[in-house]
RNA sequence: CGGGACGUGGCGCAGUUUGGUAGCGCACUUGACUGGGGGUCAAGGGGUCGUGGGUUCAAAUCCCGCCGUCCCGACCA
């Protein structure tokens, strides 16, 4: 347990006036400049003591909520053999994620990025029987990836400290239970952290399974993207937003008609010469999916995002078609390509759900110069297969009531994930059940970004004067100044030991030499929450509380003022 | 991985165009003064100019390679 008063006249720390010219995001100069941590190395970073003290308070928060809810700590390793990471096929699965290395004897280790695979065989070890599940383990561990860029301080780091819990289940209801107890302690440990936070739908990625929701917490500096409905409260990452537009009637639309549209290649020239906004028209994006022209039809307004299209599609290889693979093929018509009407099929057709049955457009005509227009979607063209390939847009439909979606930016804080049986499938991972045969367990898997969650921390909760933690992560509870006399650093120094020893953590800052206006500035940088000012009065015994947060201020005396904080 | 920028004391920067004794502010040390909002004066300490090679009488400066860092994008429980 660290001391309860710290001495700033006897510590490390070193405030800077300005932060280092690759520090753009708010937490990161913040953090920085107030000393709470150092960087080492491109995404590596050193935990000073006040950082250290914030981290170490989230880290409690975490684990009193997880010990609530049955969780069992334990630490595994972070340096992990190969062998179980390339039977889940994760060692090729991730890539350069991994940082890799070798022992001496050559063999092939890696520095853990999760933890799935090291739990599954741990449970497959200890757990035989029904009986002893279920179970719910949990640790607070460094982590390690090798992040492409990292960035943004210790928002994204290579290597940072995760919260990661793991539940084993023989039967479905048992997961759902286990995700359930999670989202509640997250909701609980959110709260108590002080974040402003939000609970969205996320997509599964490469984790596998099913159910998954994100806890995001708004900011601007954060790196996704999440769509909220103002009407119902439906939230979701932009990525796992679903579009339903309901089909309409095919014969309520007057029937195609060609038009001739010289030099309109694209949606601007075409919707510009017919006088139509874009999003009246349907662009026809070619796509080779491993090898084979295929089309992506989207209203002529929005983009084709062509990761997710990539991730609908895996394993396929999605690559752009290239002016060669034109070549040899008439059929396809440059800047003129429309789904209807091919005979014998030129490609198969994929569409965004926006393009629905019955909807009418304007659209290439599969001839050079000539569009077509009332082309409608199940009378004049099929789709092969519906997929979520477009970039939400604000005002985009709320999926559960219509209303138009907001967007907004979060950083990822905390992520709830049922599994199911990926891993334990894997792992062959069974226990016996009631009836003497294996029964095969059921996963779920749930993180906490520890050291992600102090940026994000800093970042929501900073003003125009510096840091402003929220109670219980706050490094201290009182940030004694003591304004420059000889007097008024004795009193501050006696203040802070008989706070001390009722329990208040408090730092003092009694340094010599060091001007009132600079220690002023110094407390507020740090931003403990309350600050007890040692000046002018100290010599009637006087002393002034000021709240970080609001600025306010009074002036008692210094007996009023320690039985006040001590709460005697 | 694609695009861009940058690397000069702990931090922020100038010097590079046009090669010629490495500078400024902050921070630091000592002394005096000052003492409620990032003080004053005086005297100091600290830098293989990222790194390796090349050109040159001479390289922070010019040339080539490498390393590192940041930003945008791609990627990402």
């Amino acid at each position: 347990m660290p001391a309860r008063v710290q001495y700033l006249s006897a510590s490390l720390l070193k405030t800077l006036r300005e932060a280092p010219a690759d520090a753009e995001t708010l937490s990161h100069r913040l953090l920085v400049r107030a000393g709470y941590v150092r960087r080492s190395a491109a995404g590596i970073w050193s935990w000073l003591p006040l950082g250290k003290r914030v981290l170490d308070n989230v880290a409690r928060i975490v684990r009193e909520e997880m010990d609530a809810i049955g969780g069992q700590e334990v630490l595994l390793p972070a340096l992990l053999p190969r062998e179980p990471y390339e039977v889940s096929g994760r060692y090729e699965e991730y890539g350069d994620l991994l940082f890799r290395l070798r022992d001496r004897k050559g063999g092939d280790y890696l520095l853990g990025p999760t933890h799935e695979e090291i739990f599954t065989q741990l449970v497959r070890d200890q757990a035989t029987s029904y009986k002893d599940l279920p179970v719910i383990l949990y640790q607070i561990q460094t982590k390690y990836r090798d992040e492409a860029r990292p960035r943004s301080g210790i928002l994204r780091g290579r290597e940072f400290q995760m919260k990661d819990s793991y539940s084993f289940d023989t039967d479905d209801e048992g997961l759902a239970g286990a995700y359930r107890l999670h989202r509640e302690a997250y909701i609980k440990i959110f709260e108590r952290l002080g974040l402003d936070y939000r609970v969205v739908s996320a997509v599964s990625g490469a984790m596998g399974g099913s159910a998954s929701e994100e806890f995001l917490a708004p900011a601007a500096a954060g790196e996704d993207t999440f769509a909220s409905c103002p009407a119902c409260g439906y939230a979701a990452n932009s990525e796992a937003v679903t579009v339903t537009v309901p089909a309409g009637d095919p014969a309520a639309h007057p029937p195609a008609e060609e038009l001739d549209t010289p030099g309109t290649p694209t949606i601007e020239t075409l919707a510009a010469h017919l006088g139509v906004p874009a999003s009246a028209t349907l662009k026809n994006l070619l796509v080779k999916v491993d090898g084979e022209i295929t089309a992506v039809g989207v209203p002529g307004d929005r983009e084709v995002d062509l990761g997710k299209l990539a991730e609908h599609l895996a394993p396929a290889v999605v690559e752009v078609v290239t002016a060669d693979d034109f070549t040899g093929r008439p059929d396809l018509v440059r800047g003129y390509i429309g789904p209807q009407d091919l005979a014998g099929k030129a490609f198969p057709y994929l569409a965004d759900p926006r393009v629905a049955p019955g909807t009418a457009w304007v659209t290439g005509a599969n001839k050079a110069d000539t569009h077509a227009r009332n082309v409608v979607c199940g009378r004049d063209f099929e789709v092969d297969r519906y997929l979520d390939v477009v970039e939400v847009e604000p005002g985009d439909p709320c999926p559960s009531c219509g209303a138009g979606l907001r967007l907004e930016r979060g950083i990822e804080i905390g992520h709830i994930f049922q599994l199911g049986r990926k891993y334990a499938d894997a792992f062959s991972l069974d226990v016996l059940g009631r009836e003497g045969k294996p029964v095969r367990v059921t996963m779920g898997s749930y993180g906490i970004g520890v050291s992600r969650a102090v940026a994000a921390l800093a970042e929501q909760t900073a003003d125009g004067q510096g840091l402003c933690w929220p109670k219980e992560v706050a490094p201290a509870d009182v940030h004694v100044v003591a304004a420059g006399k000889a007097v008024q650093t004795e009193l501050a120094r006696d203040l802070a030991e008989r706070l001390g020893a009722a329990g208040v953590r408090v730092l003092v800052d009694d340094r010599a030499g060091v001007s009132p206006g600079v220690k002023f500035a110094d407390a507020e940088l740090i931003g403990v929450p309350t600050i007890l000012i040692v000046g002018r009065a100290a010599g009637d015994g006087r002393v002034e509380l000021k709240d970080r947060r609001t600025g306010e201020r009074e002036e008692l005396p210094a007996d009023e003022a320690v039985a006040r904080l001590t709460g005697a």
